[in-house]
RNA sequence: CGGGGCGUAGUAUACCGGUAGUACGCUUGCUUUGGGAGCAAGUAGACCGAGUUCGAUUCUCGGCGCCCCGACCA
């Protein structure tokens, strides 16, 4: 990709109206655009960084054997009112209009009635079960107040899962085989050792519910973590009798501020008897699906990645979820020269599948190190008369700083090797 | 929803009861070219409404918008 194409633009203030360090800094390198309050666009880089994350995720979701779909944005009012949860008084984030035709409908905040009841077009025996489904959707929550950046908007985006088993034994195999498949996308985006599989309050059916909680100074919720033991507790549950359930003393817990990036449930046969989502098992009988439903918030993730890996100059993005790999900067001031050398690495890198922002614009090298900076792609390659003179490419390290000199022959296997996704 | 704060060029800000200044950006020219360049000439602004006043961007009230603390967060 090149820079000179990009529409985007880099800024050196952040806007006065955003505190959120991930808001200030999407916002300086073009990755996103302030709609109004807690609703944000996601321009080219934004959206590369944010299907890096929606891919990650994919393939874990995958690898558990989810199937993908989408379901719809505008939602039946009856199937809410089946449940007793269309009422403002009992879910007070719905956006609500009115049909042209007549009648009313929801804006989806989340999808677990419509998807029960869907299900009852393709559920019948026990043979059809367990079905594991999940989606990326945005999510629609009339929020009292939006706020912290990207983190709490009233317009998001949130990968949501859903299971339908036979019974609570298989329900509970695929409830801990998914809260390794979260650890694993937690870990691959570079959040594995903060993040904490959490007892917090169970709602109806279980004693404890799971959330995964990352800890990060801006975090909303407060949980109490035992590191050696992996162990952390929501401060909403945390009594002496959950102490001495899960065995550690209210001492060796450590207090920290965490941001909730994912969150699991067990739903039991409730929402399906309320819908009436049932199969024949063996022996002929109607049963209730026994349901779950597991979220991780994309687009709350992507912040919480800027809010953990920046620093003074920028954003420090993780390998994986990086809108791209490489940035290739070309200070040729001019000379044609280095104008011609910098696109010839520039096709050497694609010819590897190296994913790369070139800057090839006409802008003094300030500028481009500034928004090189800014932008955080993990490795920068510099191309100048300075490095042609020398024999190589300069490469820098955008988390460490560290740089050298490389030969172009060397150039390809030095890439790699630095971790590079290809 | 309770409390607090703020709305001035594209962005960030300053001053003022007598229509607004600076920096960055943008345009043009020349110079410059490894950490957000220099000179010159341009461009561009008071959220909306009502009231007070000879006169309101400034004061008052209302609306709208935005931010923060708290509450809320299946």
């Amino acid at each position: 990709m090149r820079q000179s194409h990009l529409f985007t633009k880099t800024r050196k203030t952040a806007p006065k109206d955003e505190v959120a360090k991930n808001a200030q800094l999407l916002i300086r390198g073009g990755f996103i655009h302030k709609e109004m309050a807690g609703v944000y666009s996601y321009l080219p880089l934004g959206l590369r960084v944010l299907e890096n994350i929606k891919r990650i995720v994919r393939e874990e979701m995958s690898a558990l054997g989810a199937q993908e779909i989408i379901m719809t944005a505008l939602q039946r009012k009856e199937l809410w009112e089946t449940t007793s949860r269309w009422s403002d008084e009992v879910v007070d984030v719905w956006f609500k209009s009115q049909l042209r035709a007549g009648g009313e409908v929801g804006f989806g905040w989340s999808h677990e009635e419509p998807i029960a009841d869907m299900m009852r077009s393709h559920v019948d025996s026990f043979r059809d079960l367990p079905i594991f489904v999940h989606q990326f959707q945005t999510k629609l929550r009339n929020e009292l107040r939006a706020k912290s950046g990207i983190m709490r908007g009233r317009e998001f985006v949130m990968n949501d899962m859903y299971s339908f088993c036979r019974g609570e034994e298989e329900h509970a195999r695929f409830y801990d085989q998914t809260i390794e498949a979260y650890m694993r996308v937690f870990t691959r985006v570079g959040i594995g050792e903060d993040t904490f599989v959490t007892f917090a309050s169970g709602g109806a059916f279980t004693k404890f519910s799971h959330e995964f909680q990352t800890v990060t100074e801006t975090g909303e919720d407060v949980i109490y973590v035992h590191r050696e033991k992996r162990l952390a507790i929501n401060e909403e549950v945390l009594n002496d009798e959950t102490l001495r359930e899960l065995g550690v003393t209210r001492e060796e817990l450590q207090k920290v501020n965490t941001a909730e990036v994912g969150n699991i449930f067990n739903f039991g046969t409730q929402k399906s008897e309320d819908l009436g989502l049932v199969f024949k098992d063996e022996k002929g009988v109607s049963t209730p699906v026994w349901m779950g439903s597991y979220g991780i918030g994309v687009t709350r993730l992507m912040g919480l990645l800027v809010e953990k890996f920046s620093d003074e100059k920028g954003i420090v993005w993780p390998e994986e979820v990086a809108p791209l790999s490489v940035h290739l900067v070309s200070l040729a001031g001019g000379s044609s020269e280095v104008e011609k050398e910098a696109e010839r690495v520039y096709e050497l890198l694609a010819e590897h599948g190296i994913e790369v922002l070139f800057d090839d614009r006409d802008v003094r090298a300030g500028e481009k190190f500034a928004d090189s900076d800014l932008i955080g792609i993990p490795l920068r390659l510099v191309v100048s008369e300075k490095s042609m003179a020398e024999g190589g490419v300069e490469m820098t390290t955008r988390a460490n700083g560290a740089s050298s000199l490389v030969p172009e022959s060397n150039l390809i296997e030095r890439i790699k090797k630095a971790g590079v996704r290809v």
